[in-house]
DNA sequence: ACAAGTGGGGTTGTATACACATACCCTACA
DNA sequence: TGTAGGGTATGTGTATACAACCCCACTTGT
């Protein structure tokens, strides 16, 4: 194939798999979005096999829903949903935590510490969210867990769609939520993380439920933002 | 392709994933198995193209390996994995049944009675599993968590395949366990429901750690299963 | 004898071509 | 006007063919 795929990346399905992903996570494929297999190769030089696999993937992770003979759709995040996701997070990502901060490395301490460090620029490029996953899978590599994180991994890709509704104000506030989990994990205080861990989620929900909220009620008034709309197709 | 598949497969991918799936789960392919795509299709009359995709959805439930361009293995489980496969059942199980108890229809009930009568003839057949997933099916259907219940069932069937190990010798105790559990839900008692799933999923699982320990040090002396030690090809 | 290099066989990854299922539109009719 | 029916068009599912890659055994040189 061509030669642009990342380091890692040794197959095209995995490229287009990043490549789509990217795309829906950053809402340039919003909820609703057909997954045209053929425009897709036709867009990304390659088959339609490779992006088969790729769509595949993206319903495993549930970013898309691709019921038998139907064409793919960017699925969309129900207040249901966005509330079972952070239920899970809930259940699962203080429990990692605690678990993970007996084994932290110094170099996981560092690692966290640039991540917020990066955080605290407030500067809002399009690299912030992958800054902030960054901090958490620092501390969540050491619980050696690979099932949970796994599952994290997964539950976060859907509700990050939405991360940048509280981004947008609470910037400040992010950044001192995972300055005391930094703290905590400096003095090895599992309890801390653990706490400190379930604040931050608690208030991530708190603030998307209540941007989303307002945002829908604006929609339902107003124009219509193309979240609600109809099915539409991923032409470029 | 060929007519013989169950009422929901509408195509030669599911009916290979749940040939396949079936013959993983019960010993047929023993960990360590390799999945030689091509032999895979003779066998099942088809392409490779639908094994393939059979293969990337047991990927994506933890049941085989598959990396990028090496021929993918049946997973083995070690001992710390069963371990986090059950912390992570014990995490979200007993929330997912205290939450469904308020929400159970009499069809729930009858159900979870009649996968009851079976297990308590204690007769061992290879139904008995799916009898038993299906008892613990009605009863988290109902919490409205379709996320949660996805997760779970992955994880289940990963554990699925050792089962027998404590079926063989507990199925008086198994059944008894599962009695308390339906006469919770009679009585919508969510906290003894929550209680019994919990106690249920601790019994196992410290059945499962004694047997599989014994298992291996003694010998691979399953009559069932043999857990192969080495990589052995698929071909029948 | 042992390490690194190298070629061949086998297996997976991808492209192309075709079969089949679904959706849409257009027509005919109550 | 609304609705049922059929036919076409679009798009996915699968088969076959080919290319890229990995593993392994053999060779070769020190």
């Amino acid at each position: 194939m061509l030669g642009l795929r990342s380091a890692d990346e040794t197959t095209a399905a995995e490229t287009a798999f990043s490549l789509l992903r990217d795309r829906i996570l950053t809402g340039d494929l919003p909820p609703g979005t057909k997954l045209n297999q053929a425009s897709l190769a036709r867009q990304l030089g390659m088959s339609r096999i490779p992006v088969r696999d790729a769509i595949r993937a993206l319903a495993a992770e549930g970013l898309v829903s691709h019921d038998p003979h139907r064409t793919a759709v960017v699925t969309d995040l129900s207040p249901d949903g966005l509330a079972e996701l952070y239920e899970l997070r809930l259940a699962l990502e203080p429990r990692a935590s605690e678990l993970a901060v007996a084994h932290l490395q110094p170099e996981d301490i560092d690692e966290m510490q640039e991540c917020l460090a990066y955080m605290e620029d407030d500067s809002l490029d399009p690299a912030w969210l992958e800054i902030h996953d960054r901090f958490h899978a620092s501390l969540y590599r050491r619980s050696r867990r690979p099932r949970m994180i796994e599952i994290l991994e997964r539950a976060r890709a859907q509700t990050r769609r939405y991360t940048w509704l509280r981004l947008d104000r609470d910037a400040n506030d992010i950044a001192a939520e995972h300055r005391l989990i930094l703290a905590a994990a400096r003095r090895r205080d599992s309890a801390a993380v653990q706490a400190m861990v379930e604040a931050h989620l608690t208030a991530s929900y708190g603030a998307l439920r209540e941007r989303l909220r307002s945002a829908d009620s604006r929609d339902r008034g107003g124009k219509r933002l193309q979240r609600g709309g109809g099915v539409q197709p991923a032409t470029a």
